[in-house]
DNA sequence: GGCTGGTGTCATCTA
DNA sequence: ACTAGATGACACCAG
């Protein structure tokens, strides 16, 4: 209830408490709380006029910081947010703001406006004025981006209803009056209704300084490892137990392939002059089982899956691979079984073969080293090959999201044009209204002695300009 | 001879 | 406790 109405200034802008409605020429109406009176369809349409009015308020607080839009306005959807507002002004033009916003009307705008609505009101006209509600988080929230999409429409319609505020108004008993042919409703809204609503082979062989061009066994001494020539007999040190992986019996295929007698089947590696050498410079044979496993894996398909490796490869036809390292220890310390079973075998088949032959501490430690290096070999290659996808795959965020930026600095743009038109048309509505208000001599009041100013209670007074109201909501 | 990319290896951490 | 996998760091080699 409006009780009591200051008969001189403030005057207030209402027409609740009202003993005789019928005595105005028309209201100004804000539909916000504190606010009651009848409605009439003419008034519900000027209700929603300054409801508008006032949705657009939020437009002054959302400043749009220049250096940085990802800072001020998060960001909420790559949909365009202004492009699909409803005043026609998704392709704004610089040159579409109207002639009338001059530097004139922006002053009124920039002095006069931001009395008429407290700041959190502005953020949310849809807030049911709970005054008590903490502002939401500054200018620039994602929420107020969400309404001021939706403000659009209305802002066609406010526009239009520009032209239902010519007329006079009158400020009669501290209320003001405004005579606009029946156009302005008396808008004592009730209670705002929100409607808030790698495998293993698959990279080069490494070229090891004790590769086959500097000899086979330089590092045998150095290792302190048994050296091939120091090695016991391999019928007494490599006891095959049984065959369970595809070995052969040690001994008898030692016994295939004696002396110097090396093989030269259609099946087995070829093996030329120089692994001859390699090999004749050893003071024992070839390891057999290791021969059988060249004959079964002479596909070449793995590097450690076969004893191939034992000889130089070839990348061509030509071109002899040196041995690796662990390749060469374990031909020295005749191991028994062929590194591809060594490095791949579940743990469990690795045991149960280790237990398949007796194996001296030498052995075992490099059967043990020669697993765990091929193993991180692998690793090595898998985490490089990760790294290198999430390179590319980072590359490509990086791409997506220059991109992303690019369209929001285009919207970003696009909606501060739209604003500038939005002030502009305010600016010039707000003189507007100003210009029709009267005292009771009928007389305007000037735009530069008075202002607009809203109380807690909802209710907007006409005050002069160096007065501030109790109660007023900051501005 | 220095630079760079590829690769193997070791040490360390984690599951 | 053991094992496998992951990964940073380093060394080596080839181009």
């Amino acid at each position: 209830m409006c009780s009591s109405i200051n008969s001189v200034l403030p005057r207030r802008i209402s027409c609740e408490g009202l003993a005789n409605p019928g005595r105005l020429h028309g209201e100004v109406s804000t539909n916000v709380t504190g606010f009651r009176a009848h409605r009439s369809p003419q008034h519900l349409e000027m209700d929603v006029a300054w409801q508008e009015l006032m949705a657009i308020t939020e437009l002054q607080e959302f400043e749009v910081p220049n250096e940085n839009p990802f800072e001020a306005i998060p960001y909420l959807s790559t949909e365009p947010m202004v492009s699909q507002g409803g005043i026609g002004m998704s392709q704004p033009q610089p040159d579409s703001i109207p002639a009338n916003c001059d530097a004139h009307s922006s002053g009124v705008y920039e002095n006069a406006y931001p009395e008429m609505m407290p700041p959190y009101q502005r953020l949310n006209p849809h807030m049911d004025m709970h005054y008590s509600l903490p502002v939401p988080g500054g200018h620039g929230s994602s929420r107020m981006l969400a309404n001021t999409q939706g403000l659009h429409p209305p802002l066609m319609s406010l526009l239009e209803h520009m032209n239902m505020t010519r007329g006079h108004g009158i400020v009669k008993d501290g209320v003001i009056n405004l005579h606009c042919t029946g156009q302005i409703k008396q808008a004592c809204g009730d209670d705002l209704e929100s409607d808030s609503g790698l495998s293993l082979g698959s990279s080069p062989p490494l070229a090891s300084p004790e590769n086959a061009v500097h000899g086979v066994p330089s590092y045998l001494p150095a290792d302190g490892m048994m050296g091939y020539a120091e090695s016991e007999s391999i019928g007494e040190q490599c006891r095959m137990r049984q065959s369970l992986l595809g070995s052969v019996d040690y001994q008898q295929s030692y016994s295939s392939y004696p002396g110097t007698s090396y093989p030269t089947t259609a099946n087995m590696q070829p093996i030329n002059q120089q692994t001859y050498q390699q090999i004749a410079s050893m003071k024992q044979p070839v390891l057999p089982t290791a021969l059988h496993d060249l004959q079964l894996n002479s596909s070449g398909l793995t590097r450690l899956g076969s004893y191939q490796s034992m000889y130089p490869k070839q990348k061509s036809s030509s071109v002899p691979i040196p041995l690796s390292r662990d390749e060469r220890r374990a031909l020295a310390l005749k191991i028994p079984f062929s590194l591809e079973k060594i490095v791949n075998l579940p743990v469990d088949d690795f045991n149960e073969l280790l237990t398949q032959f007796t194996l001296n501490d030498a052995q075992l430690a490099l059967v043990r080293d020669i697993r765990r290096r091929g193993k991180n070999k692998v690793a090595a290659q898998n985490c490089r090959k990760r790294k290198m996808e999430n390179i590319v795959h980072l590359e490509n965020e990086l791409g997506q999201l220059r991109a992303q930026r690019e369209h929001l600095t285009r919207e970003r743009l696009e909606f501060q044009q739209n604003l500038a038109i939005i002030k502009c048309r305010l600016s010039d509505l707000y003189t507007q209204v100003f210009s029709q208000l009267r005292d009771e001599e009928g007389h305007p009041y000037s735009v530069d002695e008075y202002s607009l100013q809203q109380t807690n209670d909802g209710n907007i007074y006409l005050v002069p300009r160096n007065t501030v109201l109790e109660g007023t909501v900051s501005v």
